[in-house]
RNA sequence: GGGUGUUUAGCUCAGUUGGGAGAGCGACGGCCUUACAAGCCGUAGGUCGCAGGUUCGACCCCUGCAACACCCACCA
């Protein structure tokens, strides 16, 4: 083994051993197990997202492989249809062209060839990671099989009346001219105006104090010229006498209605609200409710359009704004300009702002297929963990609205509809199945929608048609439902609700049994990684590492606001000073499992990574020390266990139960902390050096020796299997010397049995004897390190009180007490005997002196056993106040006051006998 | 406007059924002790957001409030 850990030499060629080796395809005979991965997006990069999430997947998978599961991680990558037709037809731009100048099918034929390109990073940056899966089933949601059931899909809900046709106000984004979902849109508060508009009052109407007009109130004034009505509410008084009447639209020059709607806030503004119908949710619906004409006035581009006035047409919206607000302020019916903050809607793509616009788009019918997945969840088929999130899913899956899956793009799944000369519509996989379907001749001309299905409807799919779906196959019936989704939060209603219905509805079975939802990896300060903040992080950088120019020019390069540059580069250099170390995949692992707590989002802290790069050193540098004391060693030697190594077995034993809690109720980071806490402090600090002066005192047997160095290389072998899921290389590389050593098979730590119970056995009465030990050798160095002793300061201890027990464990120990704590002689003190001036340690009745000979000072001493004393003794006030307390005696249960007064008992004890070594110090004075 | 989560040591976070507040990192002091200075030994840090309530007893249960974060929602 080299002399220090270096990640790097050992990650890459082990991944490529274990693939080559298949070990990720499922195998044995064991109960299926199967976690599908949230497909990235096939031209993207790996996010810290990613990386967290695909630990978490990697870790379960990877401890389900050893527990004898036949276990599936199903790869693939999502079409993304609208992030990728973005990045190309950005592509297209630099190079001066658009999409509509190559035309559809070249266009399309260019994502593809983009996809060939560029579809390879992410899946290496997954094999960066460690991640163990199954790559020969890698799917694609464009692949010509995966497209068949999107299609049949389609078809199907088609044919059920579940999907349909409809002109309807939809979210329009004007930047990429195309429909989007609810769920698309960003809500986000912004700064802006409200203006108050006087529209003249015709035929000679007045309001009650004698005003010509009436004044409305407008977060958008450009809608105006859409207006078709004024609306206020039926009971308003105010205006009661002019329902029925008419306004004069200003600029436009148009006769629209007074009406009375409930929907009016009589509270808000003057009470009278214009009504666009054509541009505005709410107005639609009034709209709706009182006949209205519905007058659009914007292009697909959210210019105006022929239906303004003249003057106005092809203006932009935000020209449009000022135009009639300027206009309107010219004739006087320019109220109030007010500051006003207002959700501003943005699609989560372009940024854009979303206009509702009316448009004819296809629809799923939600609600039938809603029903059957809420009822899942309520009956406990699928759970979610933390469970506080089927609440967030019922609120939203009860009150879901129709999908609008239509999408005016051209990379994606194109809508198997077709249409003749008349419209008529025809759905069916392809045309020539349509005419099939429906009995067409030849003679009829039939033409596609030309709209693709947006991305989500496809990824709904997943759970079963990346096991073949609509054919019934083996992996179908195995692993269908899978196990355990893993998931962010941000996409439960994307994603995981969807593929709920759809599998639901399609199967008959579940998707999942399980939806752990872990939390979003945010910045050191907290916030939410983004392009546009320029805060994010690649995984592959705390892998490889990256200096801070690097850094900096891969954080502003490419930035969809390249004004923020300067900012962004100042706040790298300064949370970044040297760039980011090198830590290594299994560094990088274990600060995301430790930080996976539950239902919490990570901020991602650099000293924590740093830690548990430390971590994985120590890990090497322990096995190196196993290594160094088992040369020539024999597996079949008799040996004889000696109390660390009963003691230590014991203490793996129990960790063995708490790792398999762990994982099996999603605390990954108890999990990790577990791990942590036995390597290092059970393992590292107490064995590995009990253990040296035992290896070393020729008054050992060589049974007992071979005790020791078996326990050293088996313990260290469980450790290994026990972390190998969270840390793949560093535990498959130290593993295979080890396995070796104790004559095991070893061609991969993968493929091993995860460690059981059983292996080791639990001995209470080694734990309470070392438990002694250690609490000896911490009294000593306690004295040692508050008199300031130099550790290579020799020091006698004397040893009264106690009882036999105490006397056989000193005995027996000495060795290693003298070791530990550096002493060179243990003594008991004689009957009778004069006791020298000492510094005290309580261990129990047993006291360890140190006598002072000239070493310590007494102040020194004095100061620290008062700094005790005054914990006891506060100790004991509060517990003196608690038995004092009549209630607390009488009505808490005996077992509890019993404690408290055996407690009392001891610490009285305890307080007396340093009572006294403080007046026997100060007669030293 | 509705909902969810969070608030514990300087920082990042644990704290399972109410019964003596924990870890890691950082800080401080001492050490190159033959696996490891990416290390070893020791020490110091907390009216558990605030105010009430239930209880013999509350970080934990209940009510209210505050701050922060996120989700949902049509107030012009």
């Amino acid at each position: 083994m080299d002399s220090s850990f270096d990640p790097h030499a050992i990650e890459t060629p082990l991944y490529e051993e274990w693939e080559t080796a298949d070990y990720f395809a499922p195998s044995g005979n064991g109960p299926g197990y199967c976690i599908l991965i949230p497909p990235p997006n096939v031209t993207g990069t790996l996010h810290m997202g990613h990386a967290f999430n695909q630990t978490l997947m990697d870790t379960l998978v990877r401890y389900k492989r050893m527990k004898g599961c036949r276990t599936l991680w199903q790869m693939g990558t999502d079409h993304a249809g609208i992030a990728t037709q973005m990045l190309v037809e950005r592509q297209l731009a630099e190079a001066g062209k658009t999409r509509h100048e190559l035309g559809r099918d070249d266009f399309i034929e260019k994502v593809w060839e983009w996809r060939e390109q560029s579809g390879g990073t992410i899946a290496r940056q997954i094999r960066r990671m460690g991640g163990s899966l199954d790559w020969s089933r890698d799917r694609f949601t464009m692949d010509d099989g995966y497209a068949e059931a999107v299609l049949t899909v389609f078809e199907r809900l088609y044919d059920e009346g579940l999907i349909y046709k409809g002109s309807r106000l939809v979210n329009w984004d004007p930047a990429l001219g195309t429909a989007i979902s609810d769920l698309e849109v960003e809500n986000n508060e912004e700064q802006g105006h409200l203006w108050h508009f006087h529209y003249p009052l015709l035929d000679g109407l007045q309001t009650g104090d004698g005003t010509t007009h009436l004044t409305v109130a407008t977060t958008r004034p450009e809608t105006m010229l859409g207006d078709t009505a004024v609306a206020v509410h039926p009971d308003d008084e105010r205006y009661a006498h002019l329902v029925g009447g008419f306004v004069n639209l200003p600029l436009v020059d148009r006769r629209i209605p007074i009406i009375a709607d409930e929907y009016v806030d009589r509270e808000f503004g003057t009470g009278c609200v214009k009504i666009t119908p054509a541009h505005d949710f709410n107005d639609n619906e009034v709209g709706a409710r009182h006949d209205l004409p519905l007058i659009n006035i914007f292009t697909a581009e959210a210019s105006i359009n022929d239906n303004a006035p003249e003057k106005y047409r092809g203006l932009t919206r935000e020209d449009a704004r000022k135009a009639v607000v300027a206009d309107l302020d010219g004739l006087g019916l320019l109220g109030e300009v007010k500051d006003h903050k207002l959700m501003v809607p943005r699609g989560d793509r372009s940024d854009a702002i979303i206009e509702p616009l009316l448009t004819d788009q296809w629809f799923v019918k939600i609600g039938p297929l809603a029903e059957p997945a809420i009822a899942a969840v309520e009956n406990g088929d699928i759970q979610f963990v933390p469970k506080q999130y089927e609440n967030t899913y019922f609120a939203w899956m009860r009150d879901i609205q129709d999908w609008c899956i239509s999408r005016q793009q051209w990379w994606g799944h194109q809508i198997p509809a077709f249409y003749d000369d008349a419209g008529n519509v025809y759905v069916a996989a392809d045309e020539a199945a349509a005419r099939v379907k429906y009995n067409l001749d030849a003679g009829v001309t039939l033409t596609q929608d030309p709209d693709v299905l947006e991305t989500w409807f496809s990824s709904a799919l997943w759970p079963f048609a990346t096991l073949g779906w609509p054919e019934e196959t083996p992996e179908l019936e195995q692993f269908l439902p899978s196990n355990t989704l893993i998931t962010g939060h941000d996409i439960i209603f994307f994603w995981v609700a969807r593929m709920i219905m759809m599998t639901l509805h399609f199967t008959g079975k579940i998707p999942f049994n399980t939806v752990y939802v872990h939390g979003l990896v945010k910045d050191a300060e907290g916030h939410k990684m983004s392009k546009t903040r320029g805060n994010g992080l690649d995984p592959l950088d705390f892998i490889d590492g990256i200096d801070l120019d690097s850094l900096v020019t891969k954080r502003t390069t490419n930035l969809t606001q390249p004004q923020l540059a300067p900012r962004i580069e100042k706040a790298t250099r300064k949370d970044f000073p040297d760039g980011i170390p090198a830590y290594g995949t299994d560094a990088l692992r274990f600060t995301f499992c430790a930080l996976a707590t539950t239902g919490r989002d990570v901020r991602f802290d650099l000293n924590r990574i740093e830690g548990y790069r430390n971590f994985c050193n120590k890990l090497w540098n322990a096995s190196k020390f196993a290594f160094m004391n088992t040369e020539d060693f024999d597996p079949s030697a008799a040996r004889e266990l000696t109390l660390i190594d009963r003691w230590l077995r014991s203490k793996l034993h129990t960790l063995i139960k708490d790792v398999e809690y762990a994982l099996d109720t999603y605390r990954f980071d108890i999990f990790a902390a577990r791990i942590y806490d036995f390597a290092w402090r059970e393992y590292c600090d107490w064995y590995v050096e009990l253990a040296k002066p035992l290896l070393w005192d020729a008054n050992l047997s060589a049974a007992e020796k071979q005790g020791i160095r078996l326990t050293l290389l088996e313990v260290l072998e469980a450790l290994l299997r026990i972390t190998h899921p969270v840390m793949p290389f560093i535990t498959e590389t130290i593993w295979h010397p080890v396995a070796e050593k104790l004559g095991r098979n070893k061609d991969t730590i993968m493929l091993q049995a995860y460690p059981e119970q059983r292996e080791f056995q639990a001995d209470e009465q080694a734990e309470v004897q070392v438990e002694w030990l250690k609490a000896v050798i911490t009294g000593i160095r306690n004295i040692r390190g508050e008199a300031n002793l130099k550790p290579n300061q020799e020091l006698d201890v004397l040893l009264d009180g106690g009882d036999d027990a105490d006397r056989e464990r000193a005995t027996a120990m000495a060795p290693m007490l003298k070791r530990l704590a550096n002493v060179t002689a243990i003594n008991w003190l004689e009957a009778g005997s004069e006791v020298p001036a000492h510094a005290l340690s309580l261990v129990g009745d047993l006291k360890v002196m140190v006598p002072l000979a000239g070493l310590i000072d007494v102040a020194a001493e004095t100061a620290r056993l008062d700094k005790q004393l005054e914990q006891l003794r506060k100790d004991l006030e509060r517990i003196d106040k608690k038995l004092g307390n009549e209630s607390f005696v009488s009505k808490a249960p005996v077992e509890v006051v019993d404690k408290e007064r055996a407690k009392r008992a001891d610490l009285e004890e305890r307080v007396a006998t340093l009572e006294n070594q403080l007046a026997e110090l100060k007669a030293l004075e």
